[in-house]
DNA sequence: AGTGGCCCCTGGCGGC
DNA sequence: TGCCGCCAGGGGCCAC
């Protein structure tokens, strides 16, 4: 599921639900393999207090008291949901978090990729990840100097989590449309111009998905949603899913490849 | 350095 | 209706 505005709408909801503050009651683990442990023991998680919760990427950061950290990351079906500990179970719950104040904080996850890694050096994972997109002080200049000196397609650089953070395959795709660029380009091919608008598509394409609170596909319960959210952005996307369908632009079919590894939907007129 | 294959998992959907 | 194969918003590892 989720990329970065759909962690951004989890985060906010975390902060906005005043869990900053909260401390760790206890832990239920159902399913072992969503946690990635060091030398740490989820029973030293007990008492701990929430001082903290960022986003990094794809990554949520809970940062606790004791120099220990929580990094989730969601994969591709995790969502985490607040609940009253009295609310009813899921079969999908993998860990539950008791919190102070009688919450839950669970991490749901169908497809069990997600994981939950427990660790006092965070930056270990996180100082590996490329640059946020939204960060004003990443530049198109900066940026086009990194698609230079290297050769690879450009679709599979933007999702390539040590390059740029936080791109995924529907807003990669949305992207390359937006900024006219087709997806199998090698990157030190792309012009200076084009790497301007790159990054200024993928803001303003991130910005406003994080508005609509994320894009949720299809209809089924299983595309996560946090407390029953659904992400309003599904509108707004121009050729994600959009295979066989007029382009917006142009009016000729979108077309549907595969570049590195995943379904690829763009126009072939519209984007050189 | 860059690419492609495979794996981790479950569930929904389209086709027959 | 029932079964089956295919597909999925992610990412790590490995061989070439």
């Amino acid at each position: 599921m989720p990329e970065l505005p759909e962690v951004e709408t989890q985060h906010r909801d975390l902060i906005e639900a005043g869990v900053v503050g909260l401390s760790i009651t206890g832990v239920a683990v159902h399913w072992h393999r969503s946690l990635v442990l060091n030398s740490t023991r989820m029973a030293d998680l007990n008492g701990l207090i929430i001082e903290d919760i960022k986003r990094r990427g794809k990554y949520l950061h809970f940062c606790l008291s004791g120099n220990l950290n929580l990094l989730i990351h969601l994969r591709m079906s995790g969502s985490l949901r607040l609940r009253n500990s009295y609310g009813s179970q899921d079969s999908h719950d993998r860990v539950i978090v008791h919190l102070s104040g009688g919450l839950d904080l669970v991490f749901h996850d169908p497809r069990k990729f997600g994981r939950i890694t427990v660790t006092d050096n965070p930056e270990a994972i996180l100082g590996k990840l490329g640059p946020e997109p939204l960060d004003a002080h990443f530049d198109a200049a900066a940026f086009y100097a990194m698609l230079a000196q290297r050769r690879r397609k450009i679709k599979a650089l933007l999702l390539d989590q040590h390059f740029v953070s936080g791109l995924g395959n529907i807003y990669v795709d949305e992207t390359l449309f937006a900024a006219g660029v087709h997806p199998e380009r090698v990157s030190n091919t792309i012009t200076e111009e084009e790497a301007a608008r790159l990054l200024d598509s993928a803001r303003i394409i991130l910005s406003s998905a994080i508005e609509q609170r994320g894009t949720s596909l299809g209809d089924g319960e299983s595309n996560f949603e946090s407390n029953g959210y659904r992400g309003r952005n599904i509108g707004a996307l121009k050729v994600f899913q959009r295979s066989g369908q007029p382009c917006l632009q142009c009016g000729r079919q979108i077309s549907k490849t595969v570049v590195a590894q995943r379904a690829t939907h763009f126009c072939a007129a519209c984007q050189k």
